[in-house]
DNA sequence: TATTCAAGCCAAAGCGCTTTGAATATCGAT
DNA sequence: ATCGATATTCAAAGCGCTTTGGCTTGAATA
């Protein structure tokens, strides 16, 4: 059934039915309730290429999906697509996948700007010289960024997350219980949020006095396995001494595979060590199924999507003009694998000594 | 830059330019090429609505994404969805994805199927009952089913693997070990593998003479904290001659919460409890990632993404005709988290008595 | 030399909608 | 009875592509 049959069943012209569908005033009420009613009862939708290309809307938003072998969609991902999909439901617009290899994918967000399938396009894992924000700029399709980069700072519209300020506070509860060694299991440092971590947890070490030099900092992806692997370079075989006692960890991932080290060398959280981990806020593995269950640092990167979604249809609507950029403070949440330092603790049980280190 | 302007600089007609770009034969080879680069060096792409118009193809597969406040879309998904983009790449094809909540579903579909914004539709989470299979035939769009719903058994395609066989398998395992008082944590048996899975577990059950009563059997989502309360319940303040030796768990996230239950109870695996989990195969948590790693049922949900979108574009096509079933194999590895039953080790130890149980 | 045929190209007709500009009907006010 | 305003409807022109059917060539065939 399409527009052109309707019509005729209706002996009425496809510029009334078109009009009477989408609410357009110069109607009658009578006859927009007959239109409505036979439309409802033939099962009549408008053709959404048809509708598309007359409208020049597409009513969706784009996302460059990337894949390769070396290159694992994370459990984030659901997640924000969680919180995306339920605002676009209420806005009424779809998403729309491309997948595309890193390698090319340039060329893949050139081809969504140049057929005109998509509305806008949504950023995200942005990394600090990243080159989709120019290009997006040149290709001139509206979009926004999940996170920002490092060098075009500005010029652009993003939703980010506190990054330096979360790792900033994390660290000072961390140094304000006495811990002096510490270890940070960052993320990919090629991505910014990496970057910002890592700014802040030097920030706090320099306000307390500590040389950067003396974290221990790794970069690699956030899954277990890593967590795991670099969490045993830390701790195993090294005297306790000179083991961190304070560790960061990017994500719950990561966390997964510390806390797994950990308890296979048989040192205790939070006596033996104290753990904070950035946590994204997912339904299926929350800080409190540790356990002991985790400090962290949250932030729900559903809420994120929700947002990004409603912002991302303000810019195609052009209801919001002046890119905006938008910085989500984190929120520290203290919960029992944080304590005061080993040293410190000894040092409170013996009566007043030397500060520790 | 569109068709005719392209038409008009190159002084040929529209028809031809078509031609050379989808590279039909009735084009001189000089011609073709004056025709790509041109389009290169105006950056040409036709407009992917009008194409759509024209040839009524939409290029996409579609899925409708539950969403809601009751609804998390978990990890399993993002896996899923990796294998279908990669293949989705190399057939050129998008994936829409259409938010929908639960009980507005079908109406969401019919919409998708109306306006054929998508060539044809992947469905998951199978149902029992699934009430999707008839609307899909009846709204005659192609589609292909992830899983299978327990009633219209057939005159449908789908990709399942076999549940069945598998927790039959791991349940075999278990009692050749020598268990007899067995637990699975099942996922909600609203879904049909989950049946599938219990229909595995009771069908080993009876092969060895064990009344399916004697089954502690628990459904509910598959999440971490589920996995901890009902292993909690199983477990805690109940007697070893009362308490499973064995369990069957449906994800790796069920096992991640029974291991912390097991381990908060200073339960050891597999000397106390023996536990068989399924596993998708997620590259951010594996089997090995546990401090005693696991006996899996292992089925790799990606490779199902990817199967998925080749057979679906195949039916679009039409290269693949009547509907087919498609059932996969699933491999039980053996690893450490299963070992013979505590009586049984206890009679071992002490020499011939009587059989357990 | 006349005929046939393939190669290469084109004009125009859709695809199914939205939207412009114009026509008609209605009605109170003149 | 006339006019302008208002409400309602319509025919037709796009949107940018693909595809049908036909038109020229020039070479091969008879």
């Amino acid at each position: 059934m399409n527009l052109k049959q309707l019509s005729q069943l209706l002996d009425l012209s496809q510029t009334t039915i078109s009009r009477a569908l989408n609410g357009y005033p110069e109607v009658s009420e009578q006859t927009r309730l007959r239109v409505l009613e036979a439309a409802r009862r033939h099962g009549y939708k408008p053709n959404s290429n048809a509708r598309k290309l007359a409208t020049g809307k597409a009513g969706s938003i784009g996302y460059v999906l990337p894949v390769g072998h070396n290159v694992d969609l994370d459990p984030h991902f659901v997640e924000f697509l969680s919180g995306l999909g339920e605002h676009a439901l209420s806005r009424e617009v779809d998403l729309s996948l491309t997948p595309a290899p890193y390698e090319r994918e340039s060329e893949a967000y050139r081809r969504i700007a140049a057929s005109r399938s998509v509305d806008g396009i949504y950023l995200s894992s942005m990394r600090n010289d990243d080159q989709r924000i120019p290009l997006m700029a040149q290709l001139g399709i509206p979009f926004l960024a999940h996170g920002r980069a490092l060098m075009p700072a500005d010029g652009y519209a993003y939703v980010d997350i506190d990054n330096e300020g979360a790792f900033h506070d994390a660290t000072r509860l961390l140094l304000q219980l006495g811990h002096r060694r510490l270890a940070f299991l960052n993320g990919d440092t090629d991505f910014t949020f990496a970057l910002h971590r890592l700014t802040g947890v030097k920030r706090a070490m320099a306000e307390h006095g500590l040389a950067p030099e003396t974290l221990a900092h790794h970069s690699a992806a956030m899954n277990e396995e890593n967590g795991y692997r670099l969490a045993m370079a830390l701790f195993d075989g090294v005297k306790a001494a000179d083991r961190p006692t304070g560790v960061l960890s990017a994500s719950m991932f990561t966390t997964l595979g510390i806390v797994r080290a950990l308890n296979q060398l048989g040192l205790s959280m939070p006596d033996d060590v104290s753990v904070i981990s950035h946590d994204d806020v997912f339904p299926f593995l929350k800080p409190e199924s540790f356990s002991v269950p985790l400090t962290t640092t949250r932030s729900s990167i559903r809420a994120a999507g929700a947002r990004i979604c409603e912002r991302l249809v303000n810019i195609i609507t052009r209801l919001e003009g002046d890119p905006v950029q938008e910085i989500w403070p984190v929120e520290l949440v203290v919960r029992a694998s944080t304590g005061p330092a080993p040293t410190e603790r000894k040092a409170a049980q013996a009566g007043p000594k030397q500060a520790a280190e």
